[in-house]
DNA sequence: GTGTTTGCAAAGTGTTTGCAATTTA
DNA sequence: TAAATTGCAAACACTTTGCAAACAC
């Protein structure tokens, strides 16, 4: 069986990211634009804020690292992005926001979107007193064999 | 010559923490008892370097805060403990390295073991290429109601 | 024009490391 | 005594912040 990427829960995005920034309350600003084509402009993506910053140079776009720090915050303060809790030292952003999980690979740092349809958490004990609960994060932490 | 695993996870640890380091391979300082005291003489914890250092402080122990970075990482490394991945701007180690997973508090980032035996992963896809599964981490995020 | 956003450099936070002094076996 | 361990301070990696200049509307 072919293991696909999940068929992305968010609809078509506008070829220009104007509209996307705008309902989102941010003004589309030029910096704002080219982080937002490179994120939204492929499939999902699982990035950090080096990662994008390096990927901003190549595609020629001069924004700054603390800019790619704030866009990235604000991203997800929007609903745009989403923060993976994986690794300790470093934090990554998520295009996909939907409901789903993620294979890590131990060795590369690697993130993979697990298919949609996959997983389901059974058996799921009561949350704490008066506690509801927010979200369920798998992570499912792959090597290759010894 | 092998470093043993702990005998289990959910046995009464020694009262005298020094078989307990001498089975792991380190040698039983006035630093690394105090801290295995702290850490295995109660149930099961969740500790950053930080939190463990006040408590060492506060028990009238006095050991440097890189001497706890060490520690935790030697403990762990001889499977004393276990890292859990959580927040990405802290390390949290738990001294349960059982099979469990957590429900994680996001109001007061607090860590709290699941019961055993809850919690059941179904439907899992096949790792990606010629990777295997090295773990499963689940972590129920909760909050109070709005 | 006015309020927002950017970029730089500085500061902040959690963690690791080099090395002399100390401790353990 | 030899080898392992500690503690300090400095170094580190990642991230956030203050503020003047640039920009969007």
């Amino acid at each position: 069986m072919t293991v696909m990427k999940p068929a992305s829960h968010h609809q078509n995005r506008p070829a220009k990211p104007d509209g996307l920034l705008r309902n989102a309350g941010l003004r589309p600003t030029r910096q704002r634009k080219a982080l937002a084509q490179l994120l939204f402009a492929q499939g999902d993506r699982h990035v950090t804020a080096e990662t994008l910053y390096d990927e901003a140079l190549a595609a020629g776009y001069h924004v700054s690292l603390a800019t790619i720090y704030n866009t990235l915050h604000q991203f997800s303060d929007a609903g745009l992005l989403r923060v993976i809790a994986i690794d300790t030292s470093k934090t990554y952003f998520d295009t996909n926001t939907g409901d789903h999980h993620h294979f890590f690979i131990e060795e590369t740092n690697e993130i993979v979107d697990m298919p949609d349809g996959y997983i389901r958490v059974e058996n799921l004990p009561e949350p704490p007193q008066g506690m509801e609960i927010s979200r369920v994060d798998v992570i499912v932490r792959v090597r290759s064999p010894l």
